[in-house]
DNA sequence: GCCGTTTTCGGCCCGACTGTTTTCAGTCG
C-alpha cells in the first residue's frame, strides 16, 4: 500500500478513536483529512518536502504535524495513545452497519465487550436483554451484522455500478409511475469505485414506485423504507437507495445526493454566508425557496456556474470558479478509439462490423488490433484494401498489440503499436520501438482505488519513454484513474480515451466520465484530434510510411509541444 | 482540529429512518 493511503488510514484511525472518546468535531476533521489526503494526485511526501502541508484541503497545523511525523518515524505518537485506550476490537465493531460510536462505547463500558466474539457471546448469553435501549429488534440487528461480517468498506467497480444502475433505471422508467428517473451519488460523479448506488426519481405515487423498485429482479432484501426513501440490497451485495422529492426541488436533490460529501460542505458554508440555507429541498432565505428546481439555479443562487459532476470533490473547483471552469471533454469530442479488439476467430464481416459502429458514432478513425501471423494476413488486407479512398467513412488502423517488455517493432502493414503492461510496476526504460500506448495497466483490484503512487509511476515512465496511456471503463483495473489523467495531461503526457467496441449500453461514457474527473479537455486527449494528429513517434516500421504520417499533419492537433518528431 | 473575500473566534450540514420511545437518541449518508 502506498504512503498516501497509509497515512489516510492513520487520520482515519485516529477519528475512529477520537469518536469513542466522545470527542464532538475533532472525529470528522480527522477523516476529513484522511479523505483528503488519499485523494491527492501526488505522494504527500513530495508536498511535505515543498513544505505545503498545510495547503492541503483540512490539514493545519496539528495534524500536519503528525503527518510529519509519521513520514519521518512511520508513526504517530498520538495514535498510540489513542490505541491504547480501547481494545482493537473494539474498532473494527463500530465498523459494522448499525453500531457507532455510542454503542460500541456502550459494548465495552457496560459489558465489558473487547471485539465481535464477545458480543457474540453476550448476545448468545443474554447479557444485552435489559439493557436501556437494546430490544429485541435491536439485538437481532446486532446479531445480523456480527454473522454478515465482510471485509468493511467493500465497494464495487464503476462499470459493474453502472451496469446495474442502468438496467435499474431503465426498468423504473418504464415500469414505474415516474416522471424523471436520475442517477446521483459518486457513480454520477464517476468515482473509480462506487460505495452505494443512489437513484432519484419523482412521482405523484411513492408507494407504488417502491413497490416495482422492491419487486425488481436481483433485489436480495429490502433494508429500509420511509414515505420518501426505500434501500434495498441487490445480488452482489450492491446496496440501492432510491429517493422520491417533488419536480420543485428536483435540481437541490440531485445536487445534494451527488455530492461530494466535501463539495456540499463548501457549498452549505457558501450559503450560510450569504444568509441562505441549503438543503436537499432547495436554496432558501428566510424559509422561502428561492431555487431547487434545477441544479443550475441552485449554483446560480449561490454566485457560481453549474459544476460537471465529475469535479465536485472539493479539489480546486470553487477556485476554478472564479476564473472559469474548463471545458471538459465530451463522448462527442471523439475522433475515434484507438483501440479495439475483434471477436474471437475474426473475419472480414467483424471488420465491416467494427466500420460502421465506427461510422454509428460519426467516428473519423478506429484502430483494431490484428493479431500477426499469416493466418491473419488476409485480415490486414482486408483493412487495407476497404479503407476509405477520400472523405467518408471512418479509417480503420492496423494495431500490433505486444507485451511491453517485448516491444519488438511490429512487422508490415502495422500501423502502430500497442504495448500490454506486464507488472504493476512499470519498467526502468522503454526498450525496443516506439509504442502509441500503454495499455492494461495493473493498477487495482476491483473494488478498490489505485494506489497514487503507483499512477505517478507509471505517468513518470510514460513521459520518460514518450508513450501514451490509456483511460478505459474499467477504470483504474487496467488503466488510468482520474488523478493519473490529470498528472499525465499536467505532465504532457498524451492520454487516450478507450471504449469497449460495439456494446450496448455502451460503457465509453464511463471512460469519458474518468476523464473528466482528471479535468481533462479535448487538447489533452490523443483521440480527440484527427487522424494527421496521430503519427506517433513514427509507425511502428521506419522504412515505410504510416497511414497516419501519410494523411499529413492537420491543424488542431490534439497534442502538446512535447510531441516527439 | 479546521477555517475565513463581511469572521482569527465561534462556528462546524442536516434530514430520514429505526427502534424504543411518551419526545428522543443513534446511525447513516
Amino acid at each position: 500500500m502506498g504512503t498516501n493511503a497509509d497515512v489516510a488510514n492513520a487520520l482515519r484511525e485516529i477519528g475512529d478513536l477520537l469518536d469513542l472518546q466522545g470527542e464532538r468535531f475533532k472525529p470528522e476533521a480527522y477523516r476529513r483529512a484522511g479523505r483528503s489526503i488519499e485523494s491527492l494526485t501526488e505522494d504527500v511526501r513530495k508536498i511535505e518536502g515543498r513544505g505545503e502541508l498545510e495547503s492541503i484541503p483540512g490539514v493545519g497545523a496539528a495534524i500536519g504535524e503528525k503527518i510529519r511525523e509519521f513520514l519521518r518515524d512511520g508513526t504517530i505518537a498520538y495514535l498510540q495513545k489513542l490505541r491504547e485506550l480501547f481494545p482493537p476490537g473494539i474498532v473494527e465493531l463500530m465498523r459494522l452497519p448499525g453500531i457507532g460510536p455510542k454503542t460500541a462505547r456502550r459494548f465495552l463500558v457496560e459489558l465489558k465487550v473487547e471485539g465481535a466474539a464477545e458480543l457474540q457471546a453476550a448476545i448468545e448469553a443474554g447479557r444485552l436483554q435489559g439493557l436501556a435501549g437494546f430490544g429485541e429488534r435491536k439485538i437481532e440487528l446486532f446479531r445480523k451484522a456480527l454473522a454478515a461480517r465482510v471485509p468493511a468498506n467493500r465497494r464495487t467497480s464503476m462499470r459493474a455500478a453502472w451496469e446495474v444502475a442502468s438496467a435499474i433505471v431503465e426498468r423504473l422508467r418504464s415500469g414505474a409511475p415516474v416522471e424523471r428517473v436520475e442517477v446521483a451519488g459518486s457513480l454520477r460523479r464517476r468515482r473509480e469505485t462506487i460505495g452505494d448506488l443512489d437513484l432519484l426519481v419523482t412521482s405523484n405515487s411513492p408507494e407504488r414506485v417502491f413497490d416495482v423498485f422492491s419487486a425488481l429482479p436481483g433485489v436480495k432484501e429490502v433494508k429500509l423504507r420511509g414515505p420518501t426513501k426505500e434501500t434495498v440490497i441487490f445480488a452482489g451485495d450492491i446496496q440501492v437507495d432510491l429517493r422520491v422529492v417533488e419536480p420543485a426541488a428536483f435540481g437541490a436533490a440531485w445536487q445534494y445526493f451527488t455530492g461530494s460529501k466535501d463539495h456540499n460542505v463548501r457549498l452549505r458554508s457558501l450559503a450560510r454566508d450569504r444568509g441562505l440555507r441549503l438543503n436537499e429541498y432547495g436554496i432558501a432565505r428566510d424559509e422561502v425557496r428561492v431555487a431547487g428546481a434545477t441544479e443550475e439555479e441552485v449554483y446560480r443562487v449561490l454566485g457560481l456556474p453549474w459544476f460537471p459532476p465529475e469535479i465536485r470533490e472539493n479539489q480546486g473547483e470553487f477556485d476554478a470558479a472564479t476564473t472559469g471552469i474548463p471545458t471538459l471533454v465530451e463522448p462527442k469530442d471523439l475522433r475515434g478509439d484507438l483501440h479495439v479488439h475483434l471477436p474471437d476467430r475474426p473475419d472480414a464481416a467483424a471488420i465491416d462490423h467494427l466500420r460502421a459502429y465506427a461510422e454509428g458514432r460519426g467516428w473519423e478513425y478506429l484502430g483494431v488490433v490484428v493479431p500477426e501471423g499469416p493466418e491473419h494476413a488476409h485480415l490486414r488486407e482486408h483493412i487495407a484494401s476497404s479503407n476509405p479512398t477520400g472523405p467518408g467513412s471512418p479509417w480503420l488502423y492496423t494495431v500490433c498489440e505486444r507485451p511491453l517488455n517485448d516491444a519488438r517493432p511490429a512487422p508490415e502493414r502495422y500501423d502502430y503499436l500497442i504495448a500490454r503492461a506486464t507488472a504493476s510496476e512499470p519498467p526502468a526504460s522503454l526498450e525496443g520501438a516506439p509504442v502509441l500506448l500503454v495499455t492494461h495497466l495493473p493498477l487495482a483490484e476491483a473494488g478498490s482505488d489505485a494506489p497514487a503512487e503507483l499512477v505517478a509511476r507509471w505517468v513518470d515512465f510514460a513521459k520518460r519513454s514518450r508513450t501514451g496511456l490509456e483511460v478505459t471503463p474499467d477504470g483504474a483495473q487496467d488503466g488510468l484513474d482520474s488523478s493519473g489523467v490529470r498528472r499525465a495531461i499536467a505532465a504532457g503526457v498524451r492520454v487516450a480515451i478507450r471504449g469497449a467496441g460495439p456494446l450496448t449500453p455502451d460503457p465509453m461514457e464511463l471512460a469519458v466520465g474518468l476523464a473528466r474527473r482528471g479535468w481533462a479537455i479535448p487538447s489533452g486527449i490523443l483521440n480527440c484530434g484527427g487522424r494527421g494528429g496521430l503519427s506517433v513517434r513514427g509507425p511502428s516500421s521506419s522504412s515505410r510510411t504510416s497511414h497516419a504520417a501519410r494523411s499529413g499533419p492537420r491543424s488542431g492537433s490534439p497534442r502538446k509541444s512535447d510531441s516527439p518528431p
